[in-house]
DNA sequence: CACTTGACCTGTCCGC
DNA sequence: TGCGGACAGGTCAAGT
């Protein structure tokens, strides 16, 4: 599902491909799914031209020339598709996503005064688009609490355990997927940050050690880092700008690896229910550690 | 306040 | 083959 390297990979595919262009139409049917009425549409995005594609947590924000923005959050099925001149032409067979868009589970069509077009997907329609005055994202009550990107500098040993231990007697695992605590981390990578970081997932923050913080705020970076480079992980739905899948699952330890090897100790892994979430470990190399 | 659980949705898979 | 139920998991609201 969309987490920090899939709405990163999507980021930097649209930024390649919508800068510059100028809106011409927007179809949406949907409310929950794109709230904004016609009038406002019709005001701010008509005729609007794409100025920035930005990424915070996992919230993308493609600037536009009026002032306003578009906020997107994929939630759990969401998929933003660019489709150009090339639809029909050599290397997308006819079976393709792209050749079949719109389909019964595109929520916002936007199409651009060049004839291409930018499709918002939504099968289970958690995810949504909502467009906003530029200057009032930063007032937004969700950007106003999450915390900070992994992947910058800001993300030091310091700020990550002092704003962990705030979690101090929850499950690590519900502290890292906190967006509060750090932005962008998912059930994908909070599972595979904590095989790296031979922690279980269920050890309450307050019976882990400074060191054992530091090695799992390594790993985090590290598991982003390397997803980002694989597009993201595909699990069902994602797919970056131009439809394409990920393969950051290919190369997951232990995401939906229960029943093969862990790639450390040779034990099987297991899934079992942490944090109200499926979670996936090695029990050998992971011990709970209970005081 | 800290923390957990349920709701929001639809498609898929599993057992009967 | 059909059908009910569990499950997928990001975030917020409601509950303990």
């Amino acid at each position: 599902m969309p987490e920090l390297p899939e709405v990163e990979t999507v980021r930097s595919g649209l930024e390649k491909l919508i800068i510059d262009k100028t809106i011409m139409t927007v179809e949406f049917d949907w409310p929950k799914s794109f709230p904004n009425d016609k009038q406002s549409v019709d005001t701010f995005m008509i005729k609007s031209r794409v100025v920035s594609v930005k990424r915070r947590a996992k919230v993308l924000i493609i600037g536009l020339s009026t002032d306003y923005s578009l906020m997107i959050h994929l939630r759990m099925t969401g998929q933003l598709v660019y489709v150009g001149q090339e639809r029909f032409g050599a290397g997308h067979p006819n079976d393709s996503l792209i050749s079949k868009l719109p389909d019964k589970s595109t929520r916002v069509q936007i199409k651009f005064s060049d004839k291409s077009q930018l499709y918002f997907n939504d099968q289970r329609k958690f995810g949504w688009m909502k467009l906003v005055p530029t200057e009032l994202i930063v007032k937004d009550p969700f950007m106003m609490k999450v915390g900070p990107e992994p992947l910058e500098p800001e993300f030091s040993n310091d700020v990550f355990t002092s704003r962990v231990r705030k979690r101090s007697n929850t499950c690590i695992k519900a502290a890292i997927l906190d967006q509060t605590v750090l932005a962008g981390v998912g059930n994908i990578y909070a599972d595979e940050s904590l095989w790296g970081a031979k922690i279980h997932p269920a050890t309450l923050v307050k019976n882990l050690s400074d060191k054992q913080l530091h090695k799992l705020r390594e790993e985090i970076i590290f598991v982003l880092n390397l997803s980002i480079e694989k597009g993201g992980s595909t699990d069902r739905n994602y797919v970056n700008a131009e439809g394409k899948r990920g393969s950051y699952i290919d190369f997951a330890r232990v995401f939906r690896k229960e029943g093969m090897p862990c790639p450390r100790c040779k034990n099987i892994v297991v899934k079992t229910r942490v944090a109200g979430r499926g979670t996936h470990l090695c029990e050998m190399c992971q011990i709970q550690k209970l005081v």
